[in-house]
DNA sequence: ATACCGACCTGTCAGC
DNA sequence: TGCTGACAGGTCGGTA
């Protein structure tokens, strides 16, 4: 469900709902849910911390935790809280006498008196606890992906498994598709090169940038290149702005509906004439991907 | 190492 | 109305 736009949607709704509160009391859904820590662990790490910011990471919502200690004690690390919404996820800040939805996994009470919920209907999210002061090496341990950070064990926290989109340079987006054979439209879905880019923001980038999403990645020339990373940072930049793409039930954590879904030139328009010539739009599978393009601007 | 493909789940919607 | 099959924004593990 939701690519860079909408968990930084997500996460910024969270973020300014329960910045600051405490988690008091933590409940975890039975069966088998989709935590890749054990939950009493997890359970364990969460009561009592104190949520000291929300934030995206990739396609990841990153809580930084605190711990309250006795007087004069060292500051404790504390575990990151990584939450996956995969296709179908949602978080939700609610009064907790609203009842909890069927395949509510995990529902944390707030010293608000609120509750964080997450639910997730086809189960592709996950919940996991990322170590505190974690190299990169422990991606293993939390079954979490993550970059390696070249040298310095800093405790910097979640990274990600790729690059960050919004923020790499034009030389470093290029030199991640050197040589490489497969589709620049499979490149860009590849988390562990850039993360956070999905399908939709896939096709919508490549269409701006006028590049057909079966060329090879390492064919393309460097100003190509320039000018599909200037369209892919527009694109994310402009769904950030209008709070998402909303295509069927992905709302941010107030249930509200983004909009960048208007904005769409080419995802889910098969046939229909194409906004720059008139030309419709085609659709066929890439990698397994439903992929729309037009056939005349994209070449 | 790189690339491809099916599997994982449930819900929804079009078509019969 | 009800059934069936295709499809859905993401990742992961196995295979070539």
């Amino acid at each position: 469900m939701p690519e860079l736009p909408e968990v930084e949607t997500v996460a910024n709704g969270v973020h300014a709902r329960i910045c600051g509160e405490r988690i008091e009391a933590v409940w975890l859904g039975g069966k088998p849910e989709p935590f890749k820590t054990e939950p009493a662990a997890m359970a364990a790490a969460l009561t009592g911390a104190r949520i000291a910011g929300v934030r995206r990471v990739g396609k990841h919502i990153v809580f930084d935790l605190e711990r309250e200690l006795a007087a004069g004690a060292e500051t404790s690390l504390v575990p990151q809280w990584i939450v996956h919404l995969g296709m179908t996820g949602r978080l939700l800040v609610v009064d907790p006498e609203i009842p909890r939805p069927k395949h509510t996994h995990a529902a944390l009470s707030l010293s608000s008196g609120r509750e964080l919920r997450f639910v997730d209907a086809r189960r592709f999210g996950r919940l996991a606890l990322y170590p505190a002061g974690a190299p990169s090496r422990s991606a293993n341990h939390t079954g979490l992906n993550q970059e390696r950070s070249p040298g310095g064990s800093a405790a910097e926290g979640f990274r990600g498994p790729g690059r960050e989109p919004l923020t790499i340079s034009a030389d470093d987006f290029a030199a991640l598709f050197r040589g490489r054979k497969l589709a620049i439209k499979a490149a860009l879905l590849n988390q562990s090169l850039l993360h956070g880019v999905g399908n939709i923001y896939a096709d919508e980038s490549l269409f701006r940038a006028g590049i057909r999403p079966a060329t090879p990645a390492g064919r393309l020339s460097r100003t190509r290149l320039a000018r599909l990373h200037a369209a892919l940072q527009a694109v994310l930049r402009a769904a950030i702005e209008l709070g998402g793409s909303s295509i069927s039930d992905y709302v941010d954590a107030a249930g509200v509906r983004g909009f960048f879904q208007l904005e769409h030139k080419v995802y889910g328009k098969e046939g229909e004439p194409c906004a720059v010539c008139g030309t419709p739009v085609r659709r066929t599978i890439l990698g397994g991907r439903s992929t729309h393009f037009c056939p005349r601007c994209q070449r």
